[in-house]
DNA sequence: ATTAGGG
DNA sequence: CCCTAAT
């Protein structure tokens, strides 16, 4: 049904213009909490995609920024000659930061120079059966207030069973560590190893904690304050510096909540466990209609709740168009980490290594980031499955939260603080991950040996094989924020960010260390996607800003080459590693060559239009430019001063409405043409 | 994979 | 921009 008419047509031809339906006002701001959701469903894919496949590629991103310019779209003549009326209004799109201040914890982070390392183990007790292709059970715990979240990832054993098995947390950095302990039984009963020296373990039970069982919050919270003061937790410190267990104050939710977009006080990190479950269980539309009601529904407890009850519906992450292939290979993960089990089959060794060689300790593997444990052996002691072929299985313990750096203003507020935190994550998140494996603390680069050749085989000590997830791209960092953007480290080679509007707000700080490997270091450039045109820088009230207050310094710095940090946590329903794409307001050239391309094209056809207009650039999509002509339409009939965001020239929203409506009689001629008895209505 | 529309 | 349904 495209109109196959002569593109050629000239201007002045447009007829009656048929009364488009008006466009709503596509103007709807993106929720924190959704773009926490699918971070935090980024991290639990990382985490996925990790335990799925030894190695991935990294996606390379292609840039090439050509202009449309350059490719001689942009020939009809311009002439804005209505050049008044636009410039009146300039607001930003953006809202005050404010707007999207999060109370909601999110992942870990330290605010200090102390390379804070959350190190959540999870051991899974039953190993019972072996229905290792069933996966990844789930991912869980969760942070409080922005402070650590510990992740913990369940591989293999394909009935986890709920209310078994321990989850530990270790915070090294701080000497900390917390362990959930999970029994069945009486739930909701947590149980509370007394602290140790430097270490406070606190226990949540499997199944779901509840919220709101003061019970519950009050045990804990000891445990949890417990924690000598060498536990750095920046919101909380300041906040109600309590030496002991405050058992009267319900209010201090601390605790086991697992989530806590309200809870604007809580400091201190929790961790919730979640029952075990086999995944993919829930079917995606399942998991929409929670996702949605999730943040739209001001998380009030008992939503939360039912939420967290429901977090374990993890969607089973297919099927999702994209174009960004960053995505796509996240989604996968089902299938990658399946493959892990089912074909990184490797063929005995009769060759000969032995595993004893390999005693590389746990700690200096993973101390990195992450450490995979291995275990055929903690299968084997566990399972009277014997492995019929050689299979390596695996089991990633932990993951250890790569460094941030963050300098803010002691003026800034806590709210912009947990923002640029999430920023700083997210970007990691976002960027997708490469994988590295480490052997012995080596890291093995050939990608084509066989495990066998490797030396990985089933019986290798588990700590010798250890796993890296490290920032493979930046490639939407998260939005900038008003009060100030993220600079790089001094130290950072300044990539050319300007046009990248989220892009200033994060700096990959490469750190060498280590096994520190370039890869980390190459992801940066891939941020700078091949635009249309020059885009317009966004708002710059940033800079600005940035040099007078607020000066925020985001750095992520891959330690020893590790890197991610996976913090799935509650409600990691949806978001299956796509995370919202930033935003990218069009350039007025941008508009000028969608125009263009449309009075040729026609609307329907955004395909064509994309590929002539946009080819170059990628973040475009066809149904941006499809939505953006909506906008367009919708903006050239309001008045300019309700229009928002960058000025479009008054001629070509003039043109706007004149090819939309000219393509809209064509529309309604063809279908004249096939339906003949309609016509007439029309 | 595209298109069309609602959100 | 996202999400879906329908092609």
């Amino acid at each position: 049904m495209v109109l196959q008419k002569r593109l050629d047509y000239g201007f002045n031809g447009y007829q009656v213009p048929p009364t488009p339906r008006a466009t709503r006002s596509a103007r709807r701001r993106s929720s924190l909490k959704k773009r926490i959701d699918d971070t935090q469903m980024c991290a639990f894919d990382l985490l996925a995609t990790v335990a799925g496949k030894l190695l991935l590629d990294g996606e390379n991103s292609h840039a090439s920024a050509d202009s449309l310019t350059e490719k001689g779209q942009c020939v009809v003549s311009k002439d804005f000659a209505n050049k008044e009326q636009q410039g009146k209004e300039k607001s930003l799109e953006e809202k005050p930061s404010d707007e999207r201040s999060c109370d909601r914890p999110f992942i870990v982070s330290e605010l200090i120079s102390k390379a804070p390392v959350v190190n959540n183990n999870v051991k899974e007790l039953s190993h019972a059966h072996n229905d290792a292709c069933s996966g990844l059970a789930s991912v869980i715990t969760t942070s409080d207030c922005s402070e650590k979240v510990g992740s913990a990832v369940k591989l293999v054993n394909g009935e986890s069973r709920i209310g078994h098995g321990k989850i530990d947390v270790d915070f090294s950095g701080y000497g900390v560590s917390a362990g959930c302990k999970l029994e069945d039984g009486n739930k909701n009963q947590p149980k509370i190893e007394p602290p140790k020296t430097g270490k406070v373990s606190f226990g949540a039970m499997a199944d779901i904690c509840r919220l709101e069982d003061p019970v519950v919050g009050n045990r804990k919270r000891p445990a949890l304050v417990s924690s000598d003061n060498s536990v750095k937790f920046p919101f909380c410190r300041d906040r109600s510096p309590r030496g002991s267990f405050p058992k009267s104050r319900n209010d201090v939710n601390i605790v086991v909540r697992d989530d806590d977009e309200n809870s604007s006080g809580c400091t201190q990190p929790s961790t919730v466990c979640k029952a075990f479950r086999p995944p993919r269980i829930e079917d995606r539309r399942m998991r929409r209609l929670l996702a949605s009601k999730y943040w739209k529904v001001t998380p009030k407890l008992k939503d939360r709740e039912r939420f967290s009850t429901d977090a374990d519906l993890r969607p089973a992450y297919r099927s999702r168009r994209n174009f960004y292939h960053r995505q796509r290979s996240l989604r996968d993960y089902p299938f990658k980490k399946r493959k892990i089990y089912d074909h990184s089959s490797v063929s005995n060794s009769g060759g000969g290594f032995s595993s004893d060689g390999m005693s590389s300790s746990p700690g200096k593997v993973s101390s990195g980031d992450v450490s995979a444990g291995t275990s055929a052996f903690a299968a084997g002691q566990h399972t009277s499955f014997q492995p019929r072929d050689s299979h390596v299985k695996l089991k990633i313990k932990s993951f250890r939260v790569p460094e941030l750096f963050i300098e803010i203003p002691e003026t800034a507020t806590v709210g912009s603080l947990k923002r640029r935190v999430m920023d700083a994550v997210t970007a990691i998140l976002s960027g997708g991950l490469h994988v590295g494996v480490l052997l012995q603390g080596k890291k093995i680069r050939d990608d084509t040996k066989t495990l066998q050749q490797t030396g990985i085989f089933h019986d290798n000590k588990l700590d010798a094989l250890g796993f890296m997830l490290e920032p493979n791209r930046t490639e939407s960092p998260p939005p900038q924020h008003p009060e100030g953007r993220s600079l790089l480290l001094p130290c950072e080679t300044p990539q050319p960010l300007a046009r990248y509007p989220a892009a200033p707000s994060v700096a990959h700080k490469v750190v060498p260390q280590g096994t520190c490997d370039a890869s980390l270091v190459t992801n940066f450039g891939n941020l700078i996607e091949s635009d249309h045109d020059s885009a317009p820088s966004p708002p710059d009230t940033s800079i600005e800003k940035s040099l007078t207050g607020s000066r925020a310094l985001v750095a992520v710095s891959p330690m020893t080459a590790e890197a991610l940090a996976a913090v799935p946590v509650r409600k990691v329903k949806r978001s299956d590693a796509a995370q919202r794409r930033i935003r990218r307001p069009f350039s007025v050239s941008e508009v000028e060559a969608l125009v263009q391309a449309v009075e040729k094209l026609g609307t329907g056809r955004w395909r064509d239009v994309k590929m002539r207009a946009f080819d170059n650039a990628k973040h475009r999509t066809y149904v941006d430019l499809k939505d953006k002509w909506k906008t367009l339409v919708h903006t050239a009939r309001i008045s300019p001063q309700q229009r928002r965001g960058e000025p479009v020239p008054q001629e070509l929203l003039d043109r706007v409405l004149c090819a939309h409506a000219y393509w809209s009689q064509q529309q309604a001629k063809q279908q004249c043409k096939q339906q003949p008895e309609t016509c007439f209505l029309l």
